[in-house]
DNA sequence: CGAGGGGTTGACGCCGATCAAAGCTGGTGG
DNA sequence: CCACCAGCTTTGATCGGCGTCAACCCCTCG
């Protein structure tokens, strides 16, 4: 039962530019990968490319906005923010993820808090312009249907891995999960800060840190020269039978 | 940490008939809700209505099936096994709810064992039946997007409240998903046996045990007429906050 | 009636929450 | 360029919640 702290998330986002999809080097990665290049010609609204700062909120439960965000770089935070303040994070969403897909079912508000880790790379893309697009290229709702569809994996990933068993054994699941969903192509990957990791497996600040000083002292997971970590994946499996 | 004792599963279930969607009472809270009633009339595959004996599986991992169920009355538990034996229900799914929907992602097994609860009245469809449908009627991909926007928001609340706070708030949580999603009209609700209880929360089965004890004496939960139990949300709010 | 599978209750010990205080670190301003 | 400070991480000490083991009860079914 972790309480986040009253920081103040900024919400810098540089505007890169209008996004031209039929163009997008990762758009086979992408929500609107096997559209036809032209599709996008005579677009209601404009789809922007924003590069986030780190901890930026893309939206709150409150939000009148319409857009959803389709994530190219960086990993963004799915939280739920309890009226006490209970601070619990849901889901991490990288690259090829889009966030904000309850609007399309005419849900009228956002059901998370959606907040950038580290820099993040996304466009910004209306929904009334994928409604337009749903309705002149069909198959896209098998992309939005894929997408979900995903999102319920991670979720139901979530309970299993990191909702059973000791904090030990959560901790293990959590590194694995990092360094098999959102590492670079080195299997390198960023710790989240103590706070987040302790509102992914619900313990307390402390007890993460006690468990990582564990695993570091036990060279499971170690610093590579860029601050980035690896990790011994099978050792860690092993850590996580233990007890 | 619970270990499911190796009950074996029947799969008994007794063939209502051919199921004829077009005239189908309950059809608006279904998956075909808004498909015209003629829609029915040259599928390739037929849907078969079925009536489940408590404790069948519909479906594991690794079945070969090809089926998606749309549960008409009752409860199905998704559940995860792992190869240790570990036994977690990540979902409560009930009348009007789909599971399988993972196989019109071109997922070549399912990604649970579905489990009824109690008796169950559904309707079996082939997947083919369902992409056939949908090439024919576009708009079913939009009940599909609903269904599993809702399961992904069944998911979520799992994470939120059953997955924080003490074994007591947990208990709390749970039947209050109880009574606000499975009870009958009058908001009675069956609780689930001590082991399923206990693997939707994730404790042991004793801490379960002593906890419904607990709920009882208080009268906060209490038996009606019917060997169903009614709850008392306030009260049970009040508990969950307790310490 | 006896057997067996839950559910219940008690005793005990350990994991991890909590409180408190002391290192670190990066950022800011002098 | 250095000193300082705020916020994070770390580490220690304490104690209560709850997992575990064991015994017992109750209810159902053969």
């Amino acid at each position: 039962m972790t309480i986040k702290s009253d920081t103040i998330y900024c919400a810098d986002a540089e505007w890169v530019g209008r996004a031209h999809c039929g163009e997008c080097h990762i758009r086979r990665l992408m929500l609107f990968s096997e559209l036809p290049d032209n599709a996008f010609d005579h677009l209601l609204q404009p789809i922007d490319h924003f590069i986030y700062a780190p901890d930026s909120t893309l939206y709150e439960p409150n939000s009148h906005k319409k857009f959803i965000f389709s994530i190219r770089r960086g990993i963004v935070k799915l939280v739920n923010i309890a009226e006490n303040g209970t601070y619990r994070i849901v889901r991490l969403m990288g690259p090829g993820s889009v966030v904000g897909l309850e609007l399309l079912d005419g849900s009228d508000g956002y059901h998370h808090t959606a907040i950038t880790v580290g820099q993040v790379d996304l466009c910004k893309i209306p929904v009334t312009t994928v409604k337009q697009l749903e309705k002149e290229h069909t198959e896209l709702y098998v992309h939005v249907g894929e997408q979900l569809q995903k999102q319920l994996d991670l979720a139901d990933q979530w309970i299993v891995a990191l909702g059973t068993g000791s904090a030990q054994q959560r901790m293990a699941q959590l590194i694995l999960i990092l360094s098999a969903s959102y590492a670079d192509k080195d299997g390198a990957f960023n710790l989240l800060s103590g706070e987040d990791m302790a509102a992914m497996i619900s313990t307390s600040v402390e007890t993460v840190s006690r468990i990582i000083a564990e695993l570091k002292r036990q060279k499971i997971i170690y610093k590579n020269e860029n601050k980035l970590y690896n990790c011994d994946a099978d050792e860690l499996r092993k850590f996580g039978q233990h007890d």
